[in-house]
DNA sequence: GGAGTTAGTTACGCTAACGAAATAAAAGAC
DNA sequence: GTCTTTTATTTCGTTAGCGTAACTAACTCC
């Protein structure tokens, strides 16, 4: 698979197609943390803890501890101790969540084609 | 220009290499909202008015009115009076919010180089 | 097994966003 | 010139996010 080519001008409408879409279709409303945490679950290799996560975006934890809990809310993602290491908490991936990326994917890749 | 072709797969990628970068290098936090409504007064012909930016987005007009507010407090674009109908809020860009979107559209592109 | 370290969460005070309803100002109708 | 409509903002009460600091639980190390 070659790399993607997408001119500084494609990217734009790209961004602009895809935001418009996103704020009048989808209730939910992810921030730009909750987002890159979301994908780095489902698309990074595991172990994913709060610190790993903290680390990885350059946040604090606590940062991290509310994103899981609001998107946990929303089943997006869920939580559990570590049986290794009870001080750790991994992250798992939901059904939900994989629909939600799912659908977010299939979104990006149809406003792609109409980007000239 | 022939069309972007994107697989869900690769947007995904991009997507999650974009999010996390914007996360950690950007001190600028906005939300889905109030990216929207910038792409679309730097790539939508004008005018726009809060009333065709709320219509456009499917959303109330104070949602529009507090993301102008904050966004002109971040200098990424301004308002003024309609000297025509002085009941009407005109929306302009700023070089600030151009340099924004510039710096956007390239993180955008020079991701894309990367997803295969 | 006690001291120190590590991981995650909670508490605190604050800022920003939300929806719905009320308001202010300007234009249009007649 | 008043009445109505339109446009945008402000207000109200609520929810969610922030950073810093304090805290709890679990592990490590001698």
């Amino acid at each position: 698979m070659p790399a993607l080519s997408i001119s500084p001008g494609q990217a734009l409408k790209l961004w602009h197609k895809v935001s418009v879409n996103l704020v009048k279709d989808e209730a939910r409303d992810l921030t730009t943390r909750q987002t890159a945490i979301l994908l780095i679950v489902y698309l990074e290799a595991p172990p994913h803890t709060v610190r790993h996560l903290a680390e990885r975006l350059g946040v604090t934890k606590p940062v991290i501890t509310r994103a899981l809990d609001t998107m946990g809310r929303m089943k997006l993602l869920s939580r559990y101790r570590d049986p290794d290491d009870r001080r750790n908490v991994l992250i798992r991936r939901t059904v939900e969540g994989s629909q939600y990326l799912e659908r977010l994917a299939d979104l990006i890749s149809a406003e792609a084609e109409e980007v000239t």
